[in-house]
RNA sequence: GGCCCGUUGGUCAAGAGGCCUAAGACACCGCCCUUUCACGGCGGUAACACGAGUUCGAAUCUCGUACGGGUCACCA
């Protein structure tokens, strides 16, 4: 056995596989000409972020759009930061915006797949595998360096204004003979596995980012580690190994992977693998005192996916509003397809902006109103309340303490509505939106518009109970106002008023915005007389009662 | 600091040397429609970061500057 072997021997005595076992446990896919297969590898770290949710969508909509395969695969390489329930909280977060997964993990607990485990921390033997092989190839070889010892190396670069790093001739333990490794193994001390990298800073490689388009770098010369010190391998040689096994052929990530492109290609090459395409995502941004800056974790609630839920958007909604963000073209498919479901849409990761886009609120709030502006009472009812019921479980009982009354409210200007108003964007904008029709959110507000004068509009509303008609439909209900309307010296016409309106107090439509403001306590509802029927006679004749009472 | 990437209205963006007197959407403003609000229709304000160069011609190509972002771990 020559040095190598020893040392392969020596540092992983209990591998006993070698990669063409793997190889053959883990077949090519069998998949039409041009399908992609995408996943996602998260770590378990916390919460669902939205990034991790961008990428995920897509990846997934270039496995959908190109009929392949889109996969999760869980990487818990560093056990430090580890959370519990972080899987189930990624993967489930996934399926509630509607990512399905066709395979790897697709709950907290089950894993789908023949080339599983999707599981890092349980793929160790495998890498190790791969690793031994390396080193009796000579391009892996042990580094007993402590990080006091890495720190050193690192500020005498520093100083020297040498680029830092594990190195060249900074790469101490390079050419380490067997005996030394042996010796040191013996004393207790313990090791990572780093590549021996042929590369030269000279060098340049080159390759085609199917987002960012052609890239130039330096190439790798760094003698990066493969294997920790306990055995589990760094995400880069994770990556490569995992996704050459499990036959990933596009690798669309977050931006920030970009630098490390050269060490994942080096890696490929020197194993012997194809080099997937790769695709760089760019982060989702925030304006923060005028920067723009990358969402936080930490800084911004809305990083959490969680929140969007919170606020009782509805997970469609944030989709179809990251779709706009995804593809530049995506808004105008929409158009000419209003109905169509947006995995239809053809994906095209060129279309992908290249600078990271600013979340915009303002148009989450306009996808999502025109989404809700769309669904018929039955379905707000149904979304409304599942979201009351989970955050806002006081408002829950009121709307499901009389079903069929909350459903005519929701009905208003909606299912027969030949444009149905767009109002709310989000759940939990409802309360205050419907406050009026709930005997406990309503507070009365007398106030009424400049314009109009209190007698006048006491005068108004005792004349009108007397015409009022709980039965009557749109327009027999504005007859009756424009029916009085002149014995108060307002235009039962608006035109009328618009043509001579110092022959008049004001129009038929200041007297509408008297009888809003009884029943409704505002100036600004949907339609009136439907809300007045919704609310029933007694209840109207009460409110109108209580004005004329303050006036 | 080294290495990458980027920069078109407030925001998202179209744009591949002449079709750009620079599209569209959101937001904002005005008008019309209208019982209110909304929808809808019509219109408006508003942008190629800067400087050189190449070219008959540059938002588009090249270089430099500025600004922004990312990355330089036994984290992913």
């Amino acid at each position: 056995m020559d040095n190598r072997e020893l040392l392969a021997e020596l540092l992983l005595p209990n591998i006993d596989k070698t990669p063409d076992y793997y190889e053959n446990m883990y077949p090519e896919r069998n998949l039409p000409e041009g399908a992609r297969v995408t996943r996602v590898a998260p770590s378990p770290t916390g919460y669902l972020h939205l990034g991790t949710l961008f990428t995920s969508l897509v990846n997934r909509i270039t496995a959908t759009s190109s009929g392949g395969v889109f996969y999760t695969r869980i990487e818990d390489t560093d056990k430090k930061r580890e959370v519990e329930g972080g899987i189930e909280d990624i993967i489930d977060g996934l399926w509630r915006f509607g990512i399905t997964i066709d395979e790897g993990f697709i709950s907290g607990s089950e894993q789908k797949g023949i080339y599983g485990p999707y599981q890092q921390s349980h793929r160790a033997e495998i890498y190790q595998t791969y690793v031994k092989d390396l080193i009796k190839k000579g391009l892996a070889y042990p580094c007993f360096c402590t990080a006091e010892d890495l720190e050193a190396v690192r500020k005498v670069q520093e100083e020297n204004k040498i680029r830092t790093g594990y190195h060249g001739e900074y790469a101490r333990h390079r050419d380490i003979s067997y005996e030394e490794a042996k010796a040191l193994i013996d004393e207790g001390k313990t090791f990572v596995v780093r590549l021996r990298s042929p590369g030269s800073e000279e060098n340049r490689i080159t390759f085609d980012d199917t987002i960012k388009g052609k890239i130039e770098m330096p190439e790798n010369d760094e003698d990066f580690v493969l294997l920790k010190s306990d055995g589990i391998p760094t995400y880069h040689f994770a990556h490569a190994i995992d996704d050459h096994l499990m036959h990933t052929t596009h690798v669309l990530r977050g931006d920030e992977w970009i630098s490390s492109v050269p060490k994942h290609i080096q890696l490929f090459k020197l194993l012997g693998f194809k080099v997937p395409k790769y695709g760089h995502v760019s982060p989702i941004m925030k304006l923060d005192n005028g920067a723009k800056r990358k969402i936080s974790k930490r800084k911004d609630p809305e990083a959490a996916v969680h929140f969007f839920a919170e606020q009782g958007y509805e997970s469609i909604c944030v989709i179809e509003y990251l779709m706009t963000i995804a593809a530049s073209d995506f808004e105008d498919w929409r158009r000419a397809n209003p109905d169509a479901d947006y995995r239809t849409f053809k994906f095209n990761l060129k279309k992908m902006s290249v600078s990271g886009a600013l979340f915009d609120e303002n148009k989450l709030n306009d996808v999502s109103k025109t989404k809700i502006a769309a669904m018929k009472s039955d379905e707000v009812y149904e979304h409304l309340t599942a979201w009351a019921k989970e955050f806002d479980g006081e408002f829950y009982e009121m709307l499901t303490a009389n079903s069929d009354f909350t459903k005519a409210m929701l009905a208003i200007d909606r299912d027969d509505a030949k444009k149905p108003r767009k109002d709310l964007a989000k759940w939990s904008e409802a309360k205050q939106y419907f406050a009026y029709f709930f005997d406990a959110l309503y507070t009365p507000n007398h106030t009424l518009p400049e314009n109009i004068d209190a007698a006048d509009a006491k005068a108004f509303l005792a004349e009108y109970k007397k015409v009022y008609d709980v039965a009557d439909d749109r327009q027999a209900w504005f007859d009756k106002i424009k029916l009085v309307a002149p014995k108060f010296q307002f235009a039962a016409e608006t035109k009328e008023y618009k043509a001579n309106p110092d022959a008049y107090k004001g129009s038929a439509g200041d007297l509408s915005t008297i009888l809003r403001i009884a029943i409704t306590g505002r100036t600004n509802t949907p339609d009136l007389c439907s809300i007045m029927q919704v609310l029933g006679y007694d209840e109207c004749i009460k409110r109108i009662d209580a004005m004329i009472e303050v006036l």
